[in-house]
DNA sequence: CCGGACTCCTGGTTGC
DNA sequence: TGCAACCAGGAGTCCG
């Protein structure tokens, strides 16, 4: 499940292959994929067509390129998305659903398709937009309700605790809102909790601050650590902008872990179902606290 | 504001 | 061996 790290690892991938490349081609060989477009794939290949991509920008789990200061194609992975960068003359993945040719004016043609198993991924053509806190800066009409990530050098700590203190709910709940803090997912949710001992239903309210902010530090240092190892994954599911596996699942403590023992206290680590997705902790390291 | 239920979706796995 | 049921969950919507 691409989450930021994986995310960024496809950014920084298609930032070296496409900027200053030029769209010559575009199919969309499933307009499902086309979800977050708010209008036919026709006006979609029209509006790609000749149009020179800028450096590839990233919000969370939203990808964008620039094509001038007015829009940009806008690329979210969902469960299953993958962007595969490829020879023009290689045979399609079965499950490609948009495929690009571009010509970069160093690199020659290449060939971006948008391969996605679950079509929960989209591409779409964004207005570039205000984001309303920093002047001047511009995100695709599709990302301006998403919150800043936590890697953002303009993500507002103070801000973020707050509005996190002032919530009513469960703190994983609070975790996964991308209105809230961008970025995060199952996996990586999972994890920053295991590190910080907190409970995934820990009501917001009764974290103490400086709980809340070592949580804060530990989301920081699990995404940071995926990134620096280009993103992590289990099932081969996600593949980076290459095509070449950039999971790697050993450094994983809690997700998946379920049956396996903590590996900081030895006891078993267990999996219950939360938000219609599975929860994983240590119900010895992890527990609701309550009072104060 | 909150939470639960539901939708989108299909390949791989499990179970009979 | 064959097939159906089940599972994975990011994001959005709707409803109470």
């Amino acid at each position: 499940m691409p989450e930021l790290p994986e995310v960024e690892v496809v950014r920084a991938g298609l930032e070296s292959a496409i900027t200053s490349a030029t769209v010559a081609a575009v199919r969309v060989f499933d307009e499902r994929s086309l979800r977050r477009h708010d209008a036919p794939a026709e006006d979609f290949v029209d509006r790609l067509m000749g149009t020179t991509f800028a450096a590839p920008m990233r919000r969370g789990k939203f990808l964008w390129v620039p094509m001038g200061s007015e829009t940009a194609l806008v690329i979210h992975l969902g469960m299953s998305g993958q962007v595969l960068l490829r020879e023009p003359d290689a045979s399609l993945d079965r499950l490609t659903r948009i495929s690009i040719d571009v010509a970069h004016p160093e690199h020659g043609p290449l060939r971006v398709d948008f391969v996605d198993q679950r079509i929960f991924g989209s591409m779409a053509i964004g207005r570039l937009v205000e984001s309303g806190d920093v002047p001047g800066d511009l995100v695709p009409s599709q990302v301006t309700h998403i919150a800043r990530d936590p890697m953002d050098p303009n993500f507002d700590d103070a801000l973020f605790l707050a509005r996190l203190a002032k919530r009513n709910t469960g703190i994983k709940r609070a975790l996964l809102d991308q209105t809230l803090i961008s970025g995060i997912g199952n996996i990586y949710a999972d994890e920053a909790l295991w590190a910080s001992r907190v409970h995934y239903d820990q009501p917001t309210g009764s974290l103490s601050r400086p709980r809340a902010k070592t949580l804060l530090a530990e989301v920081r240092l699990v995404l940071g650590k995926a990134l620096a190892e280009g993103g992590t994954s289990f099932d081969a599911q996600y593949l980076n902008v290459n095509g070449e596996s950039g999971y790697f699942s050993h450094s994983l403590n809690a997700y998946g872990q379920q049956g396996l023992p903590c590996p900081r206290c030895g006891r078993m680590i267990v999996r219950e179902q939360f938000m219609n997705r599975g929860s994983h902790f240590c119900p010895w390291c992890q527990r609701v606290r309550t009072g104060r």
